[in-house]
RNA sequence: GUGGAUGUAGUUCAGUUGGUUAGAACGUCGGAUUGUGGUUCCGAAGGUCGCCGGUUCGAACCCGGUCUUCCACCCCA
């Protein structure tokens, strides 16, 4: 015997039951993205390290699969290089392609090579697995699903709205109780403009982003620690305190970023976005939140998180506007925005609610018991008949005990049970079990079809 | 990448200060019941004690390393 087998670290297997919950989500997400006008593209999973390296910041960098050249890839690599052993000297030489990360920037790349063929503004949903090469723990995957939706070509903050609505959608939908958590970067970068450290922006934003955490003590620890000078943190303390409602907060902010273009931008797309939220009935409680600063670099307007009200996984989904994604690749000026469902965690929420209860979980609706070559002509028919009143149902391949079959039924959780044996052929009729009342009784072959209206199908 | 915990049958877990042949439950398979599942009864199979090395007369147990899973940090869906 060989070793045990097992698969990558952070990777998973889906069982049946896991499949028709995951399918059951990615059904919900697909239909509401349907709903609102968006259309699907699917990417290859590994794209060319050239298209993935530099938009996730460094920490990112280091969370990408690298994919090893095929053939002889160290020929590439000469003496010395290889003697100083360093890691990623060497890998940019014998790795050029790398596992996807997330799905936004493989989409920006495909605008960018499919431009001719697209009709602009562009909405695209794309739902795929990304890598990432990151430390597994709770809610945390190295092989993971986003459910990304995304319009690329237009400017208008009804956009933002849109995926507001998008998001209290499907989670109405799922049952999940959620808060929207809202910020816009351009606020963010007022914030850095104002205390006098406009190079700082991710510095301070990743700091804030743990005002809730850690306090208001330990974020301005931590940013004396990254080198602000203590003038910079004394400025930041107002905007630290900021209190009240959407509304205070935004007037506030606007007396102190006066001075600052971008800030004052900032806060009146947030204005008019919260306008617009403001005039539609929501399920889902949507909040500025200052604090909110999210690690990807290439958001330069809104951002946005959700949270499970009921379960503590970090966020289920989020997002935000980029302004200049695909400069990059070479087409400048077009503006996107979007956002990314976690459909592993919002399963993980799901399951913790046990809000799949009530799914089916069988899809078999009818066994047909195999009784050995004799009667198989006549199964087969049978199971060609119930298929063509679109019953769902599978005939045992071997002929084994009934017992057997039986308990397969009941492991399978098969509603019902078709026993057709030398006395059913004799007279054309089949013998059906009802596996939950254990009722059995015998119907006539030309009576199948009222048989399946009236009782199969309505019991679904 | 840093720190902590964990690993024993297919699964969930026992396992005495290091001492003969490592146990249970559930599941699987066979039988009671050759045309009737779920309940019951009887029986059987199933283990390189994560992997590698060390200490010892002797290791599931002690020590070192490594991998897995989980937890915290960093970061993130």
């Amino acid at each position: 015997m060989s070793s045990k087998p097992s698969i990558p670290k952070g990777t998973r297997d889906f069982s049946t039951d896991e499949m028709l919950k995951r399918e059951y989500i990615f059904e919900t997400i697909k239909k509401v993205f349907r709903l609102y006008g968006y259309q699907p593209i699917e990417t290859p999973a590994m794209e060319n390290l050239t298209t993935l390296l530099g938009k996730y910041g460094e920490e990112g960098d280091k969370l990408l699969f690298r994919i090893l050249n095929s053939g002889d890839f160290l020929s590439s690599v000469n003496d010395e290089e290889m003697g100083r052993r360093d890691t990623g000297k060497i890998s940019s030489k014998i790795c050029e392609k790398g596992l996807r990360y997330d799905l936004t920037v493989p989409f920006a790349r495909y605008v960018v090579q499919h431009r001719d063929e697209i009709v602009f503004p562009f909405k695209r949903y794309q739902i795929q697995p990304v890598w990432r090469a990151d430390r597994p723990q709770k809610g945390r995957y190295r092989e993971f699903f986003q459910c990304d939706v995304d319009v690329i070509g237009s400017d208008s903050l009804l956009n933002e709205y849109e995926l507001i609505k998008i998001v209290d959608d499907i989670f109405s939908r799922l049952k999940i109780a959620t808060v929207v958590k809202i910020n816009n970067r351009k606020i963010l970068a007022g914030i850095a403009e104002f205390i006098g450290e406009p190079d700082r922006i991710i510095d301070i934003t990743v700091a804030i982003d743990k005002l809730d955490k850690i306090g208001m003590e330990a974020v301005n620890a931590e940013l004396t620690g990254k080198g602000l000078s203590a003038e910079a943190i004394s400025n930041l303390q107002p905007v630290l305190q900021l209190q009240g409602n959407t509304e205070e907060k935004l007037s506030r902010l606007a007396e102190l970023l006066v001075n600052s273009e971008t800030g004052i931008k900032g806060i009146s797309e947030l204005r008019t976005l919260f306008e617009f939220i403001g005039g539609s009935a929501l399920n889902c409680e949507v909040e500025l939140d200052l604090t909110l600063a999210r690690g990807l670099n290439y958001y330069t307007g809104a951002i946005i998180e959700v949270k499970s009200k009921d379960v503590s996984i970090g966020s289920i989904c989020g997002g935000g506007r980029y302004d200049n994604l695909t400069g990059v690749f070479g087409m400048e000026g077009v503006s996107g925005v979007g956002i990314s469902f976690g459909a592993d965690r919002i399963y993980d929420v799901l399951i913790q609610l046990n809000l799949f209860s009530e799914l089916k979980v069988s899809s078999t609706e009818v066994l047909i018991v195999n009784f050995g070559e004799k009667e198989t002509k006549y199964a087969l028919s049978i199971l060609d008949m119930l298929r063509s009143f679109d019953v769902s149902a599978e005939f045992y391949p071997d002929s084994v005990k009934l017992k057997k079959q039986m308990s397969y039924a009941d492991a399978k959780k098969i509603p019902y049970i078709i026993i057709a044996g030398e006395d059913e052929i004799s007279k054309s009729i089949v013998t059906v079990k009802n596996m939950s009342t254990g009722e059995q009784k015998t119907i006539a072959l030309k009576d199948m079809k009222t048989f399946v209206a009236d009782e199969i199908k309505k019991s679904e």
